[in-house]
Formats: structure tokens, C-alpha cells, sequence
DNA sequence: TATTGTTATACTCTATAACTATA
DNA sequence: TATAGTTATAGAGTATAACAATA
């Protein structure tokens, strides 16, 4: 019952990060709802395709990054492409394989919707810190982001079934 | 249509900050619902009763830090109180206000949640992070926190309604 | 009249499992 | 058989507006 190693630095960070993260992803829903008709997840989606080589990206490789399970992505991609801001097609090299391409209309979505984004988040998150405290926030959270990613969501994979329930057929 | 001012530096920042937060909250979601049943959301309330004075707070001062709207915490103390995680009674003070207070079944609970809840964060969030990172995320984290909790939520304030439409009956 | 909290309602989103098609 | 993606379905959570009660 004793509780020896809570270190208080991480509980305030870890806490921070919870309230601060939740806090912003709200006033940014708002910003994106009134000047996109965005979700976050959306942007996410739509930013992600305008930085990717092509606008293009596999949607498996597309889930891994921003959205949790597949069938959430088909709903959002399917979202997303009824408006016309991305085009989903079979790939060429795996007929599997869907392509997701960000379309003009996305791009320019993106780019109406992002100045006054950039606006909320330097009023909102960036305004009372220091460029140190920036360039530290970038650096942490890089690092944990990396780590993350790289690590194996150990329990119930979310891109691959485990084989060892056997069909028992 | 030039956007000469998009800092490399907070843009990364920024989407470290959703993208592990984002996994952060879903691996959390998990441990917490294992470990106890609880939903994020359900485990920062109790957090937050835990952190208070006498385990207690107003619903209304509860609502600021955690929830969004305040229909969403009646609806998620409800949840908890059903389980007796929690109490809610008119505050003596003020018989409009009503206290929300964490219960001993409820602390215990959360002790009984905590240490695996450490360890998930210890080991997706810190394990690849210094001394020095973690308490550079605190710091900086928790001056962005301070400053959201000060600054008023300029467009649909979420406690107080714009006197600005007439009942016009 | 303003504030606190609840309720009713509608809607969005997410996850699970079953399914199809290709490698 | 394993992988990529979709679909159907069910459930949780949130916000809005109307409401009742107290200050």
C-alpha cells in the first residue's frame, strides 16, 4: 500500500498535459468548425495527406498516425471524400491497398482554415511561453512522440489480429 | 495569401503535443478501464475530488477544469454516483450550488487504479524522456495550463450565457 | 433577473465483429 | 492463410435548449 515513487514532477506534467491538451483541442474545434466545418480528427487527417510526398497515403498507414481503428477511419475518410476534399482509389502496386490523396478542394480548405488555426494556438498555447520553453516542448514531446510510435501498443494491436486464436475449426 | 509566420518549431510542437496526447489518452483509456472501469474523463474527476480540499468541489468548479459543458458533468456524476464513487448534496452555503464529494469507495478506487496508471505513464510517456525534458514539459506545460485557465473562452463562454439576446417575447 | 444544476434530445464518433477481396 | 479495407451495429459521450429552483 505504500506509494514511494510518485515523483511529483511528472504527475504535474503529466497532469498539464491532459488539461492543456484537452483544453486546446477544444478551443480548436471551434476555430475549425466555424472556418472549415472541421473536426480535429478531420484536419488531422487532411493536414497529414498535405504533408505526406503525393497528398497520398495508405489508409492503414493513415490510421497509425492520427486515427484509432480502421472502421474510424473508413467512417471519416468516407466523410471527408463525400465533400470532396480527398479521393480514395485501389493502389496500383497492391489492389488490397487503398490510396487516400488529398484533393484541390482539401488543399484549399487547408489552407482558408489555417492562418486563423496558427491564430488560436499562439493565443491559446504559445502566447505566455518563451522560445526556450517552445523549443523544449518540441523537443520533449518529439521524443516521447517517436518513442510512442515505436512502441507496440502491446495489448489488442491495432492493425494486426493476433494469430493465436486459432479458427478451431 | 503569404504565411511568412508559420514557426517550424511550435507547428512541431503542437502536433507532438496532439499525436501523444492523443495516444497517451487511448493506452490510458485502457489501463484505467481494465484497472477499474473508469473512463478518462471519470478518472480526472475523481483525480481532481482526490486533489481537493475535503474531497469536495462544486459541479460548476469541477466543470471548469475537466468537462466541457455542464450537462456533460451531471451526466458523468451521475455515472459515478450510481456507483457510489461519489456524493453530490446542496452546498449549505448556497442551496443552488450542489458539492460533489469523493467517497471512501471512490478514493479507493482510485488508489487501487493509480500504481498501474503510473506505470502505463512511465513507460509510454517518460521511459525515453530525461530528468531534464520531464521537468522542461512541466514547466512549460504548466504555463500554458495557467495562462488557458485566465484567459476567457472569448466565443460561447461555457458557464455564463451572453446577455446579448433578449428573451424578445 | 442572474446563476446553479438537471433533463430531454439529437447527434457525432468510436469500437467490435463479420464480411469481401487480394496477396 | 494473412492482410487491407468496408460495413453493420451498438454503445458511449457531448452539446443545446428548455426547465426548475435559489440568490
Amino acid at each position: 500500500m505504500t506509494e514511494p515513487r510518485i515523483d511529483p514532477l511528472r504527475l504535474q506534467a503529466y497532469f498539464a498535459l491532459m488539461e492543456v491538451s484537452g483544453l486546446l483541442r477544444h478551443g480548436i474545434e471551434q476555430q475549425l468548425r466555424e472556418a472549415g466545418d472541421l473536426s480535429t480528427v478531420q484536419f488531422q487527417l487532411l493536414a497529414t495527406l498535405g504533408d505526406a510526398p503525393q497528398g497520398s497515403s495508405r489508409m492503414t498507414d493513415l490510421a497509425d498516425g492520427v486515427v484509432y481503428s480502421r472502421s474510424g477511419l473508413t467512417y471519416q475518410a468516407g466523410l471527408l471524400e463525400q465533400r470532396g476534399l480527398v479521393m480514395r482509389r485501389p493502389s496500383p502496386d497492391d489492389e488490397r491497398s487503398t490510396v487516400v490523396t488529398i484533393t484541390e478542394a482539401g488543399s484549399a480548405l487547408l489552407e482558408q482554415v489555417f492562418p486563423g488555426h496558427l491564430e488560436v494556438l499562439d493565443r491559446v498555447l504559445f502566447a505566455p511561453l518563451t522560445e526556450a520553453q517552445v523549443a523544449s516542448l518540441a523537443d520533449a514531446l518529439g521524443a516521447a512522440r517517436d518513442h510512442m510510435r515505436a512502441t507496440p501498443p502491446r495489448s489488442a494491436a491495432p492493425r494486426r489480429r493476433r494469430s493465436a486464436e486459432p479458427s478451431a475449426d
